[in-house]
DNA sequence: CGAATAGTGTCTGTTAGACATTATCGA
DNA sequence: TCGATAATGTCTAACAGACACTATTCG
């Protein structure tokens, strides 16, 4: 027990990653637009916790950076290990799309005292994410309140950043699965945008961006498969994505 | 000595400042651009290290981060208020604009171990620098080497970062002094962007740019003041700030 | 055929970008 | 009046945004 000593105390370092996905909502009979399909809802994952101070309260999964080499237990090469760590250990979720959003520090966020924290945003498709059945919660991502700590805080600045990135990139495509169609893609882009945005123009501008092989060669975002959603109406082509990463876009959205 | 004990290892904790500025650049005889005037360049601010590691070599300002409680000494509410400090007590600097950049660990990044550093990025007008007489090295913020740690990947995050920002925001506008000539903002534009601009295009832009008063009346960015700037032809008139905020643009730049 | 959904085409007002022109000073 | 720099106007091609139209399936 308190095996480590410093010259001069030393803050707690803890990583929390807000995990975004996006959820099917049907329809609501007020809804006056004429689209039909579903509307899609941002939202983002809390874990109840299971620690002081606030046990058993949802809250975004955290985690403390763990370097200690003593206890045999896996070691964080750095903050952005942890967060995968994190979202590996509380939420079953490998190999997904994790950025860094805000350091957040201060007396008064945490009551054991001065606490830096690194928030990470992550974006998983549904289909991905029904498949880890951990005991995570889906509270709505815009205006969430009832969370402990500063963690509505970060989230709504986390929600800021990726509305921010979507104007400007293909950040929305990390929430469909790996075939999707063009309107559920639409769709995804106004939840994370929070507003609807114009069917012919989105299409035109999806279509025509393309991404650089490492061989020099672009080739166009989206590739077209041969399969087809069928539905109530005519089926809507699927596509997939010519790449995981992210692509900027020539010009802004 | 060694007065603080934690039951497990704590990493260190520190932060370092990105503080840019301009200069003035004698437009080299080799520059074929009609554009008379001066061009400015993009600098950022490297002070000797007073520790180790690196002890005497040109690096970042930074700082630990300081809640030690017992010494008398100034403690730091937050990680922006210890680059708060950082700026006050190695550049002489108070009250320029400050923005967290990124936070960046890793246990390659430092030889004394595992070290969590927090970057944050300043911006301040070569006349405000010009004031603090501290012994402060200025280098091209761009394509910066021989510096010590990752700094050099934190220096070109922050010109990354300050480079998107310029094309939607006022952040250029952070590096002229308080009275100044729309080409001077202009050119501090070009240094920021390190691309060349179209002259009518953005003073349009600057002309028409309005910000929120509290009252809800909005008011132009640029105040028009009696004063000119002399020169070799007709004088140019100059122009003040409404506010000293960042302002963001109804659409990109 | 008609309802329902997928996907495309067309028109128009706005605007970025290039360039020419005018304005105002000192010598 | 001329040289130099500041500032504004004009033209054009591209494009965002709104809306109408065509296409394809099922029942």
């Amino acid at each position: 027990m308190s095996k480590f000593t410093y010259e001069h105390p030393r803050p707690i370092v803890t990583v929390d990653v807000v995990l975004f996905t996006v959820v099917d909502e049907p329809t609501g009979g007020l809804s006056l637009r004429c689209k039909p399909s579903v509307e899609k809802r941002l939202k983002v994952a809390l874990v109840p916790r299971a620690v002081e101070p606030f046990p058993g309260v949802l809250a975004l999964p955290g985690t403390y950076l763990r370097i200690d080499e003593e206890t045999g237990d896996e070691i964080d090469d750095d903050l952005e290990a942890a967060a995968a760590r994190c979202l590996r250990q509380k939420c079953g979720l490998d190999g997904v799309f994790l950025e860094q959003l805000k350091t957040y520090s201060g007396p008064k966020r945490d009551p054991r005292g001065l606490a830096v924290t690194t928030a990470y945003y992550a974006l998983v498709s549904p289909t991905v994410f029904d498949k880890c059945a951990a005991a995570i919660n889906l509270a709505d991502a815009v205006g969430l309140t009832d969370v402990p700590f500063d963690h509505a805080g970060i989230v709504a600045d986390g929600v800021a950043r990726i509305r921010g990135k979507a104007t400007y990139t293909t950040l929305p495509a990390m929430l469909v699965p790996k075939r999707f169609t063009l309107l559920e893609l639409e769709k995804v882009y106004e939840a994370v945008l929070g507003r609807p945005i114009q069917t012919s123009f989105f299409r035109k501008k999806m279509m025509e961006l393309v991404v650089q092989r490492r061989s020099g060669k672009t080739v166009p975002f989206l590739r077209e498969t041969d399969w087809v959603e069928p539905g109530a109406g005519r089926p809507a082509r699927l596509y997939e994505k010519a790449t995981d990463e992210l692509i900027i876009f020539p010009q802004r959205f």
